[in-house]
DNA sequence: CGGGTCTTTGAATAGTTTCAAGTACAGTGG
DNA sequence: CCACTGTACTTGAAACTATTCAAAGACCCG
């Protein structure tokens, strides 16, 4: 039996201890699922709710009061969202195309929250990368490294279909979609990885890659 | 008793349950003081304790390959930070001033983290709203934005000495000293503020800044 | 094969950074 | 008490990067 499908493969467990399962309550739970662009919640929405995405993608995002929109993280498979301490959502989450998830209310038994540490904290790790990425990387760098993760969450595939449209990956890393496709094309155009189709991005310079977002 | 300590005063506990009282078990520790800029732990360092500062400030931050740096918090007094699932740090702490903090080991009673929950919760959602603030917001909303912050953080004074200097704020803000500087002349000539000195900040309109920041 | 959406590309603009001085401030020693 | 010195902060001008606005091109689905 495997309890370390709280967290991503290849993540180390340090100092957090993984006894308490949440695997029972969790595995034992029906399948709830959502269509492209579903919400699954929404901001003022009271939460208690904590999820795992099944299959399919989730992007979680805050908008500003002038409509510009900051996605936070994108969820794949595995993947625990919606942990938070007030009661009632800031947040948006919504499906990325068919997607399923599982819930375990938090409510109804605290202790599951220890077996959530974990989600959390990995959550947080993500949060505090990103700031790096979005606070202190050029255009390029931020769509490079974009790529080389989501190529990492695809089972480290030299060859992968992006979930999501180009303004998701915009608000996801500060830009436009403008910016965005005009990083891919130097990219491109530096011969460091090649374009299918709009969503298919084969990485063909791994290391040059990794080089570029520092 | 206070049990909510673990938490910043003004801040709802929603679905997480505050029992377990690492309390007690923090309280009874000695303070370990640093003085103005003594790093408290660097990217290599063995993780695996959780600090709480009782006096001053620190900063923490992480450094990208080619010298940019990232402010990913401020942490004063009351605040936990250190909190991860790593066994190594990723990040540099240090001290702003004179600084004093807590520490309680993780490893030792691993049923320390009930307590902390809350704590990394917090550490988290303020990760995630600094994302929204430097992936899309101007360089004067951010800057409008940190003020009210730190007046919140001083007891919602409207007249209060900021801690760090400009570099710290540029670096929290994802921008350049000069940029936080034209920033706060701006908000300045508008007569949203007055600066007292270099770090004395006097809001002089405090509903302003707060439509500015959005 | 057609229609609508998503993506790319181009040109002009706006905002931030960089580089370079100049100014204020705190601490030190005469 | 005051000049001296180093650091921190502000200001200006030029360069650069990303955004905005506009249009063309590619892709997907029925």
């Amino acid at each position: 039996m495997n309890t370390s499908i709280l967290v991503s493969p290849g993540r180390l467990i340090g100092a957090v201890p993984m006894r308490p399962p949440t695997q029972g309550q969790v595995e034992s739970r029906p399948i709830i699922s959502f269509i492209d662009g579903q919400s699954i919640y929404s901001p003022g929405q009271r939460a208690g709710q904590a999820y795992r995405v099944e299959f399919g993608a989730v992007r979680v995002y805050r908008v500003l009061a002038n409509g510009r929109r900051q996605i936070l993280a994108f969820h794949f498979g595995g993947n625990w969202f919606g942990l938070q301490n007030e009661d009632r959502h800031r947040s948006t989450a919504e499906a990325i195309g068919a997607t399923g998830v599982k819930s375990v209310s938090l409510q109804e038994d605290p202790h599951i929250w220890q077996g959530l540490l974990p989600a959390v904290l990995e959550n947080f790790l993500s949060a505090q990368e990103h700031q790096l990425v979005i606070g202190r990387q050029s255009a390029v760098e931020r769509v490079a490294g974009f790529l080389l993760e989501m190529s990492d969450r695809s089972g480290h595939s030299h060859r992968f279909e992006l979930f999501m449209p180009r303004v998701d990956i915009a608000d996801y890393l500060g830009l436009t979609i403008e910016t965005v496709s005009r990083s891919l094309t130097k990219l491109k155009k530096k011969g460091i990885i090649k374009l299918h189709g709009a969503r298919g991005i084969e990485i063909v310079a791994y290391g040059v890659l990794q080089k570029l977002c520092l």
